[in-house]
Parts: C-alpha cells; sequence; structure tokens
DNA sequence: CGTTAATGACCACATCTGTAGTCAAAAGGT
DNA sequence: ACCTTTTGACTACAGATGTGGTCATTAACG
C-alpha cells in the first residue's frame, strides 16, 4: 500500500498526530487559524484519509472520532526516504549539506547532529 | 514564482541537468530504458516544463535545445528546505536523524558529515 | 415533542498530472 | 520534386487534488 497523502491531508494527520481520538469538528478547530477550509473541506479530507487507511475511526455516538493508523516518525522516514532517492542518489549526505547551505544549522543543530553521529559511530 | 516541477517532469529535468542543451530526441534516448513513455509524453513534459518557465529553449533549425533554467543545487534546496518546513517543523537535525535510523548511514556517510560539520563549525 | 444544529454520505467541479493522439510544417533521402 | 520522418503545437482524457455544496439523520435544546 502506498498510502499517498497529499499536502492539504497532511496538515489533517499533524492534528491527529497531536491529539489523536478528537473529533471532525475539534479538527477543525484546530485549523482554525492555519487552514482557512470550510468544515466540509475538512470532512471531505477526512473522509479521503480513512479510505486510503491512514486514519482509523472509532463510532462515538453519531460521530466518528479519527486516529492516524501511520505514526509520524514512520511517515516522516518515509518521505526523508523518497526525498534522498529522488533527487540525491540515495546518499544522505548530500542532502545535509544542502540544508546547510539553504538555511544554515543553528549552533543546537550541529551539536545535535554532532551527538548524533557520536552514537552512530558508537 | 512556485516553479511547481512533478515527478514525472523532474526525470526530464534529471537528465537535462546531466546534458545540458540537447534536443527531444535526445531526451527520448537518454530516458529509454529508465522510462517507459512514449517520445509524445516527453514533449508535452517538455512544453510543460518550458511554460512553467523550468526550461529555457533555443532554436537549432526546426527544433528547440533545452536547458535547465534551475540549478539542480537551487532546486535540491527548495525542496529539502520545503520537506523540512513540512514535516520536520523547520528544523534540520530530525531529518538526519530519521535518515539515519531509515537507511542507516554508511561509514562514508558519518565521514562526510563529521567533515561538513566541522567546516560549519569553522 | 418539534425545531435546530451537527455529522457523515454522497456529489460537484475546476485544476493539475500522467499519458498519449492528431496535425501541419519542415528537413532529408532518393 | 515526392514521400517519409521528425518536431513542435494543439487536443484529449482519465485519475488525483483542492475546495466546497446538498441531504438525510440524529442528537440536543427549548
Amino acid at each position: 500500500m502506498s498510502l499517498q497523502i497529499t499536502p492539504a491531508e497532511l496538515e489533517i494527520m499533524k492534528v491527529l498526530w497531536k491529539r489523536p481520538g478528537i473529533g471532525a469538528s475539534e479538527i477543525v478547530d484546530a485549523l482554525d487559524g492555519e487552514q482557512d477550509w470550510s468544515p466540509r473541506t475538512v470532512k471531505t479530507l477526512l473522509s479521503r484519509l480513512v479510505e486510503k487507511g491512514a486514519l482509523d475511526t472509532q463510532a462515538d455516538g453519531r460521530r466518528y472520532l479519527y486516529r492516524p493508523a501511520v505514526a509520524k516518525r514512520d511517515y516522516q522516514k518515509k518521505e526523508a526516504g523518497q526525498l534522498i532517492d529522488k533527487l540525491f542518489g540515495g546518499r544522505a549526505a548530500p542532502l545535509v549539506a544542502q540544508l546547510a547551505d539553504a538555511r544554515g544549522l543553528s549552533e543546537d543543530d550541529i551539536e545535535e547532529l554532532e551527538a548524533l553521529l557520536g552514537r552512530l559511530k558508537q
């Protein structure tokens, strides 16, 4: 299953990764200010996500509670992997180099990465 | 200008980043084996890329020579930046952590990254 | 209890994408 | 001078995507 999540759908996923198990109206509220979507639009996106298996539902009276069927971590992993396959010849280092160039890593980033590398070398 | 390049179009861009200034038929040849596209399809993708300003053309008799209007490096930078904004809260380090987890950085990757970090700290 | 408000199901529709066909002009072979 | 091939222009069309409407049901409030 390819589990293609579109950018608009991703906004919904982000809300649910933060607060799994809420209903449509809470999601609409959570998106208020972020996205300017009609509640209908949110409902459609929710349906599509359920349909494609990215969300699980649980009946709660007349409504559904939604929760992610995919962990954020796994989704991030997949996306990062796709990017480096697509554009960086499958190698991670060039990507990091671009990032450094693109936005300048902060002091904290650099330290975090050094710690990470230290751990990897173990 | 947003310069949205779709996955199919990206395949064309990759050919032209490698060999800028070639014509449609050379591109078709270069894609042979990679993508199983009719020459018509390649033409369409080329038109769309020109239309959206991702390629420049130069007349060469009855045909065009195509070359990227966007450097590969710049495109990579933009994509990498978009990914970390979209999924990693704008911070690069978590992305790298995911990559390490997702596919295991090689010895070489780790060394390359350390060298890069060293340079950044300068 | 009857009316309202919220909810999911289903529908609509323009745009983007992938994939390719048709056509006319021009270039080249014979 | 023709016929064929190549090329770009224009067209097509199904599926995905963004955005939102209609409707019937049902829960909740007065």
